[in-house]
DNA sequence: CCTACCGATCGGTAGG
DNA sequence: CCTACCGATCGGTAGG
């Protein structure tokens, strides 16, 4: 996990950034001790303090490590189609898929916002909304195929659509009914598409391959 | 408030939930201390013992009596509409509503998921499930308006269409430009009636009053 | 990176 | 013998 032939220190602070990650995953940020931390990293409680200044600078360091930015910005940004549909179910698919992989990319947010107030929402947002208005932008311009919505509010909703997926599947998993679960990621990016495209312009590719 | 004619015990106790309520949505549990409770309840520690039997206790206290059942499933329940689309329309305007005038309840959800690894979310779901269900069965029902689209996937999309807009509202509240704003609620509702409803049969006078 | 500690505060409990 | 609450303190742990 961690490569072997790098600097003794530099290792160390990996493995304590990410034996923090763990732990604030599985116990929240004031539910973790540096005690907790300096075990599962192998090290003295002091010796994380020569690394780090503050408990906090290690939360920001995880924060960096497993930000959104390096997870789900490349499914978004490797996504492929040759129509406004094909990207759409392309990109939404690869979102799901790379959150569903590093689970803890949601709990580091609900984490952000509880114990520190949304406080490094902020920056994130702003390192990353033009990116994604971007990357967007270049598979919409010029077409026909959208109804007339903002880019702006086209972009929240489809963010929204990821976020109306895995919040719910994060909610229910335990207990939903099967029928919730079958095939539910293809009836939300067909029901988004039914949601942005003109009437008649939605392929029968996906509804297909969903229900097959 | 707080009830003046209650018996004391009961006065104290609602006392303590209801400043455990504010601290916890400010703080988080861990973050929360028996003591700041005790104070802002007016109270000594040692008195909070004779009410509720531990920390955690507490919390479910909390839970139960800021539950989504208590404030977001009568916003639903008591939509009105003649078409689907009317009320679709009407329930997600309420339940927005009703999260943005009590916005702790996604704090409450998001404390429960990282501090308490989502364990008492499987018994709320059990309790509001089949009451959701019945709602939305009650104004789908025998209609022709939508979609071929399973019932509990359209139920999960709705709750979905909730989780999108006050998610989306919650992350990039503070400097998001104004033009994702705008009438964002009206253009996600209205993209989600294009998506369930079959073509044509949506009426207009939603999206200009949105965009007048 | 360690052992040895600090001032303070943690959740919880004693007797009255 | 009850409910409600107090001042004081328990054994341990927090970040540093």
């Amino acid at each position: 996990m961690i490569p072997e032939n790098l600097p003794k220190g530099e290792r160390t602070q990996l493995e304590i950034i990410g034996a923090a990650h763990r732990l604030f995953l599985a116990n929240g940020y004031h539910g973790t001790s540096m005690r907790q931390i300096a075990e599962a990293a192998g090290i003295a409680v002091s010796g994380i303090y020569n690394h780090f200044n503050s408990k906090e600078e290690i939360f920001l360091a995880v924060l960096k490590q497993y930000h959104p930015y390096v997870r789900i910005l490349p499914a978004l940004a490797s996504a492929q189609g040759d129509t406004v549909e094909a990207f759409l179910r392309n990109a939404a698919r690869n979102m799901v898929e790379s959150v569903e992989e590093s689970s803890g990319f949601l709990n580091l947010l609900f984490i952000e916002l509880v114990e520190f107030n949304g406080q490094h929402i902020s920056s994130l947002f702003e390192e990353i909304y033009p990116q994604v208005l971007e990357v967007v932008h270049r598979f919409t311009q010029g077409r026909d195929e959208l109804r007339p919505i903002p880019l702006p509010i086209l972009l929240r909703a489809f963010i929204g659509l990821f976020f109306s997926y895995v919040m719910t599947e994060l909610l229910i998993r335990r207990q939903m009914p099967a029928d919730m679960q079958e095939n539910a990621l293809d009836y939300f990016i067909d029901i988004f598409l039914h949601g942005v495209l003109i009437d008649g312009r939605l392929g029968q590719e996906g509804r297909q391959e969903a229900v097959s």
